[in-house]
DNA sequence: GCCGAGGTTTACGTTAACGTAAAGTGCTTG
DNA sequence: CAAGCACTTTACGTTAACGTAAACCTCGGC
């Protein structure tokens, strides 16, 4: 939870104006600074589907996107299960009867309160964070005084 | 990540205008809707250290106090070992040196920036579910007209 | 005097989210 | 063609944060 996380940047792009880029399983772990294990991982439990050529993985926009957005999910400590959740019935929206659609709803109103709710403790976190350091600095300031000013 | 944690409401306070309340290990845990072998879980973990009446813990309001910032700690996918690290130095702060103060102040950057990060990862995901939402609806309200106006 | 409700310790079980190691495949480069 | 590098699968290991079960006190009430 203390790492300096480089959020996706968009690709240099060395010319093309956009799209048709791949990534290897390797790239992609270097792009958003995790392993490939656990890319590979995150495709076990569906949150990815890669193009295969032979044996190998091939990663699109598409791919990197939902990597992208699925990463986001969990630094809201979002788990990989709530995740698919969405994504799954993302993906079957087109053929979605009703019932799912509403559920769909249903779960993202969930979802939203849950980051109002982390908004208010943000907020309050804030207040606790500063109230700590400025104790700490009136320690500090305190304790230099003293050695200085004896 | 989907309960609806009813926040530590202040307790009605039946009369007295502050103060001296104490809690059992169940009251607390019905408070916070967790379960007392969390609270004291959270005790070996060195987060609490409630008084003792013969061998039964005994939480005044700083023993409630530290959960709830623990919980709210939680909530913003901070570790237990993370969240220690502060309280311990929080309390060690009045005897504290210049090296542990400036190692808090490190800390407490640390959590600040983890914050701002949470703050943008919540604007962006609000837009995605804006987004999912709003063509959820499409969906669904294509298929009402369909099945009506035929 | 016993009973049930709540408290206690001890200890093993469980789940999520990966880490790590072994053993194999496939290209390209000297 | 051998070496090396990046990919692959399989499978067991690990950590955090509790859950769950057993076996025990202790106290107020009937």
């Amino acid at each position: 939870m203390s790492k300096r996380t480089a959020d996706a940047m968009e690709p240099p792009n060395g010319g093309l104006t956009r799209q048709r880029r791949t990534y290897t399983i390797g790239e992609l772990a270097r792009l958003f600074e995790v392993t490939p294990r656990t890319i590979r991982f995150y495709e076990q439990e569906g949150l990815l589907a890669p193009e295969r050529r032979g044996q190998t993985r091939i990663y699109h926009e598409k791919d990197r996107v939902r990597l992208k957005l699925t990463l986001r999910g969990k630094r809201l400590g979002f788990s990989l299960a709530e995740i698919r959740e969405v994504v799954e019935m993302y993906d079957a929206m087109p053929d979605g009867n009703a019932r799912q659609l509403k559920r769909l709803l249903e779960i993202l109103a969930d979802k939203r309160a849950n980051l109002e709710r982390q908004l208010e403790d943000i907020r309050l976190m804030h207040r606790e964070l500063d109230d700590v350091e400025s104790r700490a600095r009136d320690v500090l300031a305190s304790l230099e005084t003293e050695s200085t000013g004896s």
